[in-house]
DNA sequence: CGACACTTTGAAGACGATCAACGCCGGTGG
DNA sequence: CCACCGGCGTTGATCGTCTTCAAAGTGTCG
């Protein structure tokens, strides 16, 4: 069974974690692979939620659109992600944001009542799932203080730093897993915006020309972004870059 | 036993639904009544999380401040509403917000542990908090995003209408609950900026003299508003609102 | 009455959005 | 092979909104 490929993103999903191997794998047994094709939506704002999601590969946009046809992106999604795990426990059941893959992408996709199942028979992926929407809840929360509060080019400094953490990047040398446009809209700014921050970026030890980004001189862009990091304890980000930096 | 004074606020905890009367008050009896003072802090960001509170009466303000001074009000609550729900179960134990109250307030609370074995023991109970919590970031979530994309009078005349539903009041005719420094901290934005707005909404039908307020003209209001609430079904609080305006 | 907190108003400045034009590149079709 | 096109990104100029600083007005409470 195909699976298996994906053995290395599944076994240690958080979602999971305090499993035993084998009740990881009669649960994700039951999940239905599914491959989605890039620009086709995988579900929409308002639809009711059916399932649950977890994204093997590829990557998926979340994002809601006003009615004056402007469209803000949510988050930008990887493999080893989930979708859909607070808006199933939403009382309204129906979903809060556009789901649309932007690479092909393959996600494992399993019904409501497999996580109601799940959360019932083991006491630890209830406390998972609680934790995990706890904690998004709070990161929320950061993000929209963050945005009122820093500069663009703050912001981008501060995406940077956390997309190496979460792709596992040398930040002295990387490229960006999607388009400007793409993380300009992620960060709730235009793309002229997000260019112009970038120019002032290259003064700071941020260098980026075309997709290609170098990032030197740790300790300023730490003085810099993470001065409005409410509590040095959130600012792990920059614990595990300089963990990079200083390796090989 | 005083906890009787406050039957009204209790028995109708969303927290509790579900539950039997008596089911609720053995919850309720282990908790500890705490009369809290304006101006003196109830707890502080980074603290480690030790209870859980159920405001009685009074007002609490939560906030966080940045290293450069700044203070962001995150919300401000009120008679039966709740505080470290989700911090609580957040695998980081530590406080995210500094709560304050603002008037001299009285709250209900349970140590952590009366949380968990709730969850244990009532199926109930740990579903409503996982409801619970998964809603809170979806506020979050939308609150984020209409900061970002609406004025600052539209902000004002939405945050005015949520208040009528918060506090039922009449929409024509009621009293700010607090300060306009704290209201306009509590929408991001400054003191003056708040003050301005509300010059903006006269025109609109929105007329504020010291703490009273007035609000006519619902469709004109919701015209200027709504257009930017992502879907109607989340806009419920017009509906609540012009039932209001209609009655009597 | 006077001190003080709260609010309003004015004027200047900063920042990002918007509009417009241009450069760059890969693909398509003649 | 070249010309054309469309997607993507950059750059410049302008505009509106919010913040900031400063000053004056309002109210309450001793």
């Amino acid at each position: 069974m195909p699976l298996n490929a994906y053995t290395a993103i599944l076994q240690p999903l958080p979602l999971l974690a305090g499993l035993e191997t084998q009740e990881k794998d009669a649960l994700l047994q039951q999940g239905r692979l599914r491959n989605c094709a890039a620009g086709q939506m995988l579900f929409l704002h308002g639809q009711p939620v059916t399932h649950f999601y977890i994204i093997l590969s590829g990557t998926i946009k979340l994002f809601r659109t006003s009615p004056d046809g402007s469209e803000k992106t949510i988050d930008v999604l990887k493999s080893g992600q989930t979708m859909c795990e607070s808006e199933i426990m939403d009382s309204c059941h129906n979903h809060r944001v556009n789901a649309l893959p932007v690479d092909d992408s393959v996600v494992l996709e399993f019904p409501l009542a497999w996580v109601k199942q799940a959360a019932r028979t083991h006491h630890v992926f209830a406390l998972n799932l609680l934790s995990m929407i706890a904690h998004q809840a709070h990161q929320a929360e950061l993000e929209a203080e963050q945005q009122a509060s820093m500069s663009a080019a703050q912001l981008v400094a501060c995406f940077l730093q956390r997309l190496c953490v979460l792709y596992d990047f040398n930040p002295k040398d990387f490229e960006l897993p999607y388009s400007k446009g793409l993380i300009a809209s992620r960060l709730g700014m235009e793309l002229e915006t997000f260019s112009r921050a970038l120019a002032k970026l290259k003064d700071r030890g941020i260098a980026v020309e075309g997709n290609h980004v170098s990032i030197h001189d740790l300790a300023a862009i730490e003085d810099y972004v993470c001065a409005f990091c409410s509590v040095s304890e959130e600012c792990a980000t920059h614990k595990v870059i300089e963990g990079k930096l200083n390796r090989p």
